[in-house]
DNA sequence: CTGTTAGCGCCTTCAT
DNA sequence: ATGAAGGCGCTAACAG
């Protein structure tokens, strides 16, 4: 009887079941940009961890806009996801809690107020920027300077926060004139570095807050027929292919994104099959100073 | 009364107006891996081509294996998906003819037989990897290698097809020592090259299947202290962002992966749409030899 | 124009 | 053991 029915073409539907056990077996990544390498190795990372329980993900990519965002965490009420997956720029976190509230399990990228359900896995950013300063300081002295994207994200912030953190620690009061605000971008890179280098006294020392950032700087650096990091050191932040793929190769601080994959999924998992029930969870991942040749 | 409820918090169910409506303004999108450079960008592109008219989109893994590539294939039957964007290394395009007999709106990224509702976008590879070849025997003489990955797949079958062609139309017969089979990865690029290198005569040119590929045959010309181009040229294909970022910057073969999806989902749009219900339509999107340094 | 009803496909419950 | 029924939440069709 079910072996005729399999034989004749028929297959369940997911969705009627969907509406009857109100269970979707789907899951909500919401990242800023499944462009950027960082995101697709995350997304991966998640998939294999919640695919062999039969859930299955949708992408958003918000651009880092709040319209998007938040169009995305509608999307994901309307549809029913089990889960969410949400990294927001502009959007509050505190937002998540009433998706969290409303049964559905959710995973903050990033800084979560706590005493909601909502669970969240994140790098610390700025511990990780005031250690790459640091080691900057003690290498090359006091002139560091440095390039970094969107302010309101909360990965700016952080990053420029632990850069000063770092500098004031040494006693070197951060020059507002050597810190410079582009994009998270190659291109960010390339503007940036160019605004450095044109300074009266440019600076021996760059904290690039991405490695895309990094990466135009090194393009510049290059153009201008600077050597590095004999003449400038530069270094980058999240260790992406490419940074072995430069030359020289990116001195740079690694964020590895399958780790964080893996915990936010098992946090995910955990709570969409029902195994944990009560306040959120918060995981920081730990990052790495990886020391190669730019600095 | 609707305003009081949706105050209330209450958002209509996508399940049930799927249910409903046998509409789930869900499309599938199957790849080898969205790890690999070329298929983030690809995805984004139908995203945000579909996006606009409230469709979303879930992705699958397949590793270019064969069970993964059915099992999301069943998955998207299951789902009662409105499309599926599909790409088969293993898995014989003719599996999607009964997919999109039963009406879901199907696009193949390969060749695709004939007299089926199966829509298809993709690349003449044969073609492009001809063109390299024929570029590189112009340019450096009969002596040139191929390194390449998985025969299994259409992409590698077709370059090596193109590489052959190209060789017997300038009269050459291809060298079967000279045609390695690794991976498609920057360490298959290392080991093809070593290979290559190893040989009694090695070769004065490699043509590299893809451009991981081509990174890896760079690292290992470095590591013997050739130059490239003017020890051994390289050549890769496809065009991903690293090819700018290697020095010395990689001549290859461009294929726009945004491009494709967006002419991938323009098929699927339409479809979906219902302003298209015939046979299938067949895209060869064009590809772009860019000299730049490695050639 | 507002209100009721039936059924999308499934699964759990209850009855036979 | 097999079978029938009800309802998940929605919307199209129909009635008042």
């Amino acid at each position: 009887m079910e072996k005729v029915a399999r034989d004749l073409g028929y297959t369940p539907s997911a969705v009627a079941q969907s509406l009857r056990s109100r269970r979707t077996y789907t899951i909500m990544i919401v990242v800023p940009d499944i462009t950027n390498a960082f995101w697709p190795v995350f997304a991966r990372s998640v998939q294999d961890v919640v695919g062999p329980d039969g859930y299955h993900a949708m992408f958003g990519n918000t651009d880092a806009r709040l319209a998007e965002e938040e169009a995305f965490l509608d999307e994901a009420r309307s549809r029913r996801v089990d889960g969410v997956v949400f990294i927001g720029f502009r959007l509050p976190a505190s937002r998540l809690v009433g998706l969290a509230e409303s049964g559905v399990a959710v995973v903050n990228l990033g800084e979560t107020p706590p005493g909601s359900r909502v669970d969240s896995a994140r790098f610390d950013d700025q511990a990780a920027a005031a250690q790459a300063t640091k080691y900057l300081l003690e290498r090359y002295g006091p002139s560091v300077a440095l390039i970094y994207g969107d302010e309101e994200a909360p990965a700016g912030r952080e990053r420029r926060l632990g850069f000063e953190e770092a500098c004031r620690a040494q006693g070197t009061e951060p020059d507002a004139t050597r810190i410079v605000k582009t994009a998270f971008t190659r291109e960010g890179g390339v503007t940036g570095m160019r605004r450095l280098l044109d300074l009266p006294q440019p600076p021996r020392a760059v904290l690039c807050a991405n490695d895309m950032i990094a990466l135009g700087a090194i393009d510049v650096a290059k153009e201008r027929g600077l050597r590095v990091p004999k003449d400038i050191a530069i270094v980058g932040h999240d260790d992406i292919d490419a940074a072995t793929i430069v030359t020289p190769q990116l001195t740079t601080t690694r964020t590895d994104a399958r780790l964080l994959g893996e915990q936010a999924a098992g946090l995910l998992l955990s709570r969409m099959k029902g195994e944990v029930d009560g306040e959120g969870r918060h995981i920081v991942i730990p990052h790495q100073l990886v020391v190669r040749e730019s600095a």
